[in-house]
DNA sequence: CTGTAGACCTGGAGGC
DNA sequence: TGCCTCCAGGTCTACA
């Protein structure tokens, strides 16, 4: 579920409680991706929330005294409860405000997200601090990406998907990118020309802008109780349609494997 | 330093 | 219905 743009509209979902004050935490399951600090309850209580951030796919909760960084990993997702929304099994941790009854509530089936606590500026704290561009940055441009990847041996896919040289493009934009820039996954990339390039910097960033608009197309139910609607898998050029055919061309769409990941393309539109 | 496999964890789908 | 295997939108860490 969360790609960047999800993220971005949670992060944008969350406005309404800026300025609230805790009251109280609850933590039913301490063990994420690494242990919750067992001290956040007492931590946070009293603090007031007075901003919200997004760098790559990570949020940054900014409080009196610190920050929360927040990462959904696969299946996280955070919502505005009030307390008489029932209690799904894997609704691990509840930070209840003092004002308007607001809830927020983390959800995580799979338990690959984090909440950490930091009280030093989050873009140092380790997981940030050697994060690469963001996508829609005008600094990922053509110049950053060739200047990265010409002495790169690995596969162009694997590369996109480092976060360490831009955030945000998850397995699914990165065959969608590369599909519309017409480039195979597995090309190595200190191989691909700058013309090349170019227009996957562009790809990249429709692709990901494209997906904040339809994401935030789903603002409005995106809290719902029941908010389960998934909204990109109708757009998808290539990614999940194996044997289906190229929109383009109409040969039957290849799958791949790389670094351990799916990957979808369509041989004849994609060199 | 570079690139890749493994690890974390639950749940859903499909085969038998 | 039950059991088994495989797969899933992320990304850090260990190792070659």
């Amino acid at each position: 579920m969360p790609e960047l743009p999800e993220v971005e509209v949670t992060c944008l979902g969350l406005k309404p409680l800026l300025s609230l004050s805790v009251k109280q935490i609850v933590i039913r399951n301490y063990s994420l991706r690494w242990p919750i600090n067992p001290k956040l309850p007492q931590i946070l209580k009293k603090q007031t929330l007075l901003n919200l951030d997004r760098r790559g796919k990570y949020i940054l909760a900014k409080f009196s005294d610190g920050t929360l960084i927040i990462h959904l990993g696969m299946s996280g997702r955070l919502c505005i409860v009030s307390d008489r929304d029932l209690l799904n099994k894997h609704d691990h941790v509840d930070i209840i405000f003092k004002e308007k009854n607001l809830i927020l509530r983390y959800r995580d089936p799979r338990r690959f997200g984090s909440i950490l606590w930091t009280e030093k500026d989050p873009y140092s704290h380790k997981l940030i601090k050697n994060m690469g561009v963001e996508p829609l940055d005008d600094k990922f441009n053509t110049e950053y990406l060739y200047q990265k990847l010409k002495n790169k041996n690995q596969c162009i896919k694997n590369s996109i998907m480092d976060s360490h040289l831009v955030v945000g493009v998850g397995n699914i934009y990165a065959s969608e990118s590369l599909y519309y820039a017409g480039i195979r996954p597995y090309r190595v990339s200190k191989k691909i020309t700058k013309k090349k390039l170019s227009i996957l910097v562009k790809s990249i960033k429709d692709v990901i802008r494209n997906a904040i608009v339809r994401g935030g197309s789903t603002m409005n139910d995106f809290f719902d109780v029941n908010g389960e609607n998934g909204y990109f898998q109708n757009e998808h050029k290539v990614y999940g349609r194996e044997n289906q055919p190229c929109y383009q061309c109409k040969f039957p769409i290849n799958q791949l494997r790389l670094g351990q990941r799916s990957s979808f393309f369509c041989k004849k539109c994609q060199r």
